[in-house]
DNA sequence: TATTAATGATAGCAATACTATTATATTCGC
DNA sequence: GCGAATATAATAGTATTGCTATCATTAATA
């Protein structure tokens, strides 16, 4: 039994992967090969032959892959969430707190030991490379009532509480924190593939700098 | 002849569209049908039904949905940076320019009726919906190179050259209107479908105010 | 008029995204 | 230990998609 588990919406799979060890093993490679080849090469059949199992059973936890990326997600931000909780008992000032959801946002994460079949680092980086595709569909209405976006409304709307706290006048902290969040990712990608869209030097260093400011700045209700 | 003509990469495409009959017919319906069946549903065989034509001859100017999608985002970065340099004649203050680009890219987008095979606003609800589709793929280093994302340079170098001259010590130019710029996008899909991720009402005004004001503060140098 | 370019018509193929059926193995309650 | 239920495997099959190829027709052009 885990010490601690992330729970996701259970309109988000079929049947439950974490129950079951097959379902462990989906998990699991699904994070590997979406990482290695992309969400679009992916299919149940490439996870299934890697797992030697087969697309049929694949099926039961899935509806299909866009479930599939849509659990992973949900499971990260669920995941993070915990990870703010744990950092935020030691820290005591809201500019404290931002600073430190901006590292982890864009900071590498580690590899959890107590959750073996998800590699949180490589799950991470398919965060960065596919999240708008779970909301930029002709579904979005439909799944957003069945809870796809349930985790990233939770941390923006934690973030918001926060920023609250140090100017309660500030109009637009949902917005700005969705803008971080997502500029945090973005950013990430930009770096990597397409630097005229970024100043930041490889590394993380200078993205937490650029979201730091951005955020102070903006919730600052001088001038 | 038009008198302007907005120019794309020819790397985005086959056979130059805006050249001849059909080609404009294909621009003009991929953009219909692509708004109102989202870019996952569109297929080639669809749009050639549509115009009354067959899908090797969709295939002949395009090599397949994604250049086509490329093709119609470089246009409307190509436009927008048209519709900028036109404003700019008449505004003189970098801040001014500033707020004028963030209305443009946000207020909904008027049709240019010298250009009747494109509709400009519906074009812009495609980029809404769409744009980080055309750069969240593994071949995106290899289009860059292609010039896929070169409107979007463009814009974004654009908006840095009048930032600094704001504030010549800001360090992160371009990292931020690439966030604003992504951001003006995101804000208005969520405030249509994921409300719970932005403060914004229905209508641009709350989007604008909060884009501005992020903008103007975050490049400020007092505090 | 001959040539070329653009389009249409049709066919076909490999891969994808599923669904269905049946067989086999495992577990669980009694 | 037996029967029932459950999980998985094995296999097959289907509709659609994404794309390529071929050839005929039409229009533009030299």
């Amino acid at each position: 039994m885990n010490v601690l588990n992330i729970t996701v919406s259970h309109k988000l799979y079929q049947k439950n992967p974490e129950e079951t060890d097959l379902g462990k093993r989906i998990l699991s490679k699904s994070i590997e090969l979406m990482e290695q080849m992309g969400y679009e090469q992916l299919t149940f059949k490439k996870i299934a032959t890697a797992i030697e199992s087969t697309e049929a059973s694949v099926y039961r936890y899935f509806q299909n892959k866009h479930q599939l990326l849509a659990y992973l997600i949900n499971w990260y931000w669920g995941w993070l969430e915990v990870k703010l909780a744990q950092e935020f008992i030691v820290l005591n000032s809201p500019e404290n707190k931002l600073k430190r959801a901006v590292q982890l946002l864009v900071a590498p994460m580690d590899q959890d030991a107590r959750i073996p079949h998800i590699n949180e680092g490589t799950l991470q980086r398919i965060v960065v490379a596919e999240y708008p595709k779970i909301y930029l569909t002709k579904e979005v209405d439909v799944e957003n009532k069945e809870g796809y976006f349930h985790g990233y409304n939770r941390i923006c709307d934690i973030l918001t509480m926060i920023a609250l706290q140090i100017n309660p006048e500030y109009k637009f902290p949902h917005s700005l924190f969705s803008t971080i969040i997502s500029a945090a990712q973005s950013q990430q990608f930009f770096v990597e593939h397409l630097p005229r869209l970024s100043d930041a030097k490889a590394g993380c260093e200078d993205i937490i700098d650029f979201l730091t400011e951005l955020t102070l700045k903006t919730i600052s209700n001088d001038e």
